[in-house]
DNA sequence: AAACGATTTGACCATTTGCTCAGTTTAGTC
DNA sequence: GACTAAACTGAGCAAATGGTCAAATCGTTT
């Protein structure tokens, strides 16, 4: 609690900043910008970071150590895919939702060609073959039907991350006013159902289940 | 072919400002740098267009038209929903990996809020509507299982244009090397597959199949 | 209250931004 | 070759950019 006063300055900032690299860029975003959502004048500003660039690699590494928690699959072995397939999905759309600027300055960087990532490309590719691995590890025991592990996961970035991305698109098209929360559920619900089936799996029995909120859609229990 | 000078000049400098939009955004590009990608000098770029937000805004319009031959998916009501369904797939994603360009700088408009295209909004809304329409009429006449519509169609944008926008990311996780061309048939094939499978269904015997490659996946023929 | 380092400020710098304009070159027509 | 309109150019504009700096202020400690 007792932050001293120089670090909330500094979280400040980088929370401005990520916002503001989030939808303009690096190029695309001005310091007066950031110093003005930071409540900062611009020599003030430059006392606390030492430059444009230096900021933005700031907030990259800091998103990357969030994205780390969430963009990986918990790969405990002997875990039920059912389970493992729903969790993931639950919480890559709950953090999409609730963190897009995350996603999206990620995404953003990503498709820069990711150089200033490129020191964390090495962790995020062993990782993803680890997952393949469980996964191939799935099929050969039989537990999932065949599938292209590596682009079955792309699958499920694609669908999740989409949510970040194009919550504005979403959010018209589900006819959720602009300030309201997308109906999370309704995502999850439909996204999860998507790679269950291709899995050939039906969704795991909620015995503990993470409160899958009451849904609003009209015609339910047959 | 025989286009005007004036003509291919335009032309060349539409070119070069949807990939510079693309790549940097609105803000985050410069006048210089299309002038430059389209081998004008500044004022020279000034003598075509009337100015910068002009130049992005009929880029947009450019993209609009082309988005809506492969964004909509094809609703010959008689069809059989697999055909639909693969045939809409493959569509996209073979656009969002010969012109990714389009999908990204339409993907960022969409972001941004997509103000500049709101004239388009509606067109869009309306078509969704008809495509969920259809895919319900499938449900009811029980030609698939029951599904959420809506979110299965967010799904299918979100896997495919996936790779407009992550190209790099699946370039290197695939092991393509950057100037070679993405195994568009692997991904293709695999994303079909989800989404048929979600839809209960099977893919459609390749009468007169669109060439679906060789596969180089080691471990085949069972 | 004097002295201290940590902040904050307004003025300012060089560069780049989008864009203009007077004038020059080019291309086509008579 | 003279005339004209279209195409191009160098110089330069005001504004915004990233960043600096000396001087003013603040909070503490003595």
């Amino acid at each position: 609690m007792a932050a001293s006063r120089r670090q909330q300055i500094r979280r400040s900032i980088l929370d401005a900043a990520i916002i503001e690299f989030s939808r303009n860029g690096l190029e695309g975003t001005s310091t007066q910008a950031i110093a003005d959502r930071a409540g900062l004048t611009k020599p003030q500003l430059h006392y606390y970071i030492s430059s444009k660039e230096e900021l933005y690699d700031e907030a990259l590494q800091f998103i990357v150590a969030e994205w780390k928690h969430i963009f990986f699959m918990s790969t405990e072995s002997d875990a039920d895919p059912a389970h493992v397939i729903v969790s993931y999905v639950t919480r890559k759309i709950h953090h999409a939702i609730e963190r897009p600027e995350v996603a999206r300055l990620f995404a953003r960087e990503v498709a820069r060609g990711a150089t200033a990532l490129s020191r964390h490309w090495d962790d995020l590719a062993a990782s993803v073959d680890q997952s393949t691995a469980i996964i191939q590890s799935w099929i050969d025991r039989g537990l999932i039907r065949e599938l292209d592990p590596l682009v079955f996961q792309m699958n499920i970035w694609a669908a999740t991350e989409y949510f970040a991305e194009h919550g504005a698109q979403a959010r018209y098209l589900l006819g959720v006013s602009d300030g309201e929360p997308l109906d999370a559920d309704r995502l999850i619900r439909e996204t999860a159902e998507l790679f269950l089936a291709r899995a050939g799996l039906s969704a795991p029995d909620d015995r503990n289940a993470p409160a899958m909120g009451t849904s609003e859609r009209g015609k339910s229990d047959p």
